[in-house]
DNA sequence: CTCTCGGAGAGGTCAGACCACAGTATACAC
DNA sequence: GTGTATACTGTGGTCTGACCTCTCCGAGAG
């Protein structure tokens, strides 16, 4: 029998430190970007140790709330969300993650963001959005350049539908997937079509044209898989029962919200 | 020009604590479950101060990896995966979470999950979700406990497709969602037409019918969204944005090719 | 005007003492 | 013998306060 009980591990005086922090940044006193005091005043004025702030703050530094930069100060996170790196790494050591299932996720992220990008992208989303293909194109000859206004470019079209939660979701899992881009990107002799695929896939989001937006998306991400090579469902046991259809999600028509 | 580097912000030891940790998970010494060496000794063997182990441990233990247990030791999570309730609540506090925005993704997340589970699930999920539906259906008059197999119920099935990943998702939703339902669900009266939509699922998915699944879940999780009246899409001006003229914009498509 | 160096301010680490909690062994009463 | 109270032990939690390292920036040298 799972137990639904919650945790409550997190010990007091840590939560003491995190749930202050959380009201100040609920209340807006704290804004993304903010520094707040210095350790040893504010650690005084609560009357806690400086060691005990520390692991407050370390704690919500771990899930990327904050952000410590040595010799200067301690900052409120203002970057896009997202739910830490580190944290997903190790957890796919912890769980086993591998790239099919990253890649399945981001199929099922990204194509149900397009879509909702056509419906609501506003036009600043969409001048963004042109820019960073113009860049794209720009940069067919300098991989390294190209990965970078990939991403940027994906990034955008993820907070275009306006859910914060959506767009973190998928900064995790394009953080994660990353490094090993940035990899097999170098040896990338195709940029141009992929350019292609983006250009289109803008033209779906500006034309406002949902299901458009969906299907190009979800081919330039099987094209993508493809061209690093990822095998779906990586060998070994965990393979066993699956009917495992190859298509990795063919279904993902309907989902329109 | 959004920077693409990494933050390495992460301190020497800190990062020394946690690559450790992470080496021993990922060559397997360390198991879910398993228990750490106490903090002084461990400290110890690494050469550092107490003091520092317990930055790592705790950096861990904020991303869900260790769990820390006041006067019995520290361990290796062992529960579903889950990307830090914590975190999720304070992102939330900090870039706006709203209901509807996890409404959407859940709606997202597990229509797919439905469908994935219709084409995936082995025996040993069908079994347990039927026992879960029994169980629901034994609970109508059990808000709490009808509460309970429900998210019992959708966990197994975010399990059943074998994605880690998406089941790590869920469930940092789901436990999100759950003090928010746990509210509701006491003065809900229409607990039978929900076990009825389960058991509809349970059965869409045990014929491997991956459509229905999908058509089915959408509808449950709209019903619940309408129950505990979750204004959708609390609208405004991202709508009114639609009806904007598109020349505004229209240099930068040449820009693009 | 540019470069170098040093100080100030902020975070990082350390050591060791002491507190608090959980589980178990022990002792005493019945 | 049973049971409950009590003490002990192991482990994490917190506190102090000194000292190290990094950034930034400004004063002075060239």
């Amino acid at each position: 029998m799972p137990q639904m009980k919650q945790d409550l591990t997190d010990t007091q005086r840590t939560m003491q430190v995190v749930n202050h922090i959380r009201a100040l940044i609920e209340n807006g006193t704290l804004q993304p970007g903010d520094k707040i005091p210095p350790e040893r005043e504010f650690a005084r004025s609560l009357n806690i140790s400086r060691a005990s702030l520390r692991t407050g703050i370390g704690y919500l530094a771990a899930m990327g709330v904050m952000k410590v930069r040595h010799g200067v100060g301690t900052f409120v996170a203002d970057g896009p969300a997202e739910f830490g790196k580190a944290s997903f790494s190790l957890m796919g050591a912890l769980h086993g993650f591998q790239s099919w299932q990253m890649f399945e996720v981001r199929l099922i992220l990204e194509s149900n963001l397009a879509a909702l990008a056509a419906k609501r992208a506003k036009n600043e989303h969409h001048t963004a959005l042109a820019e960073e293909v113009a860049e794209i194109f720009a940069s067919v000859d300098k991989p390294t350049d190209f990965l970078i206004h990939d991403v940027l470019f994906h990034r955008i079209l993820s907070q275009a539908p306006g859910n914060p939660i959506l767009a973190a979701l998928m900064e995790t899992i394009t953080s994660a997937l990353y490094d090993k881009r940035r990899k097999t990107v170098e040896r990338s002799t195709d940029l141009r079509e992929s350019a292609e695929m983006h250009r289109m896939i803008y033209r779906a989001v500006r034309a406002r044209d949902s299901v458009e937006a969906r299907r190009l998306m979800e081919q330039h991400l099987r094209m993508a898989q493809a061209a690093q090579g990822m095998e779906r469902s990586t060998t070994q046991k965990a393979t066993k029962a699956n009917a495992r259809p190859e298509t990795l999600t063919r279904d993902l028509d309907s989902a329109s919200v």
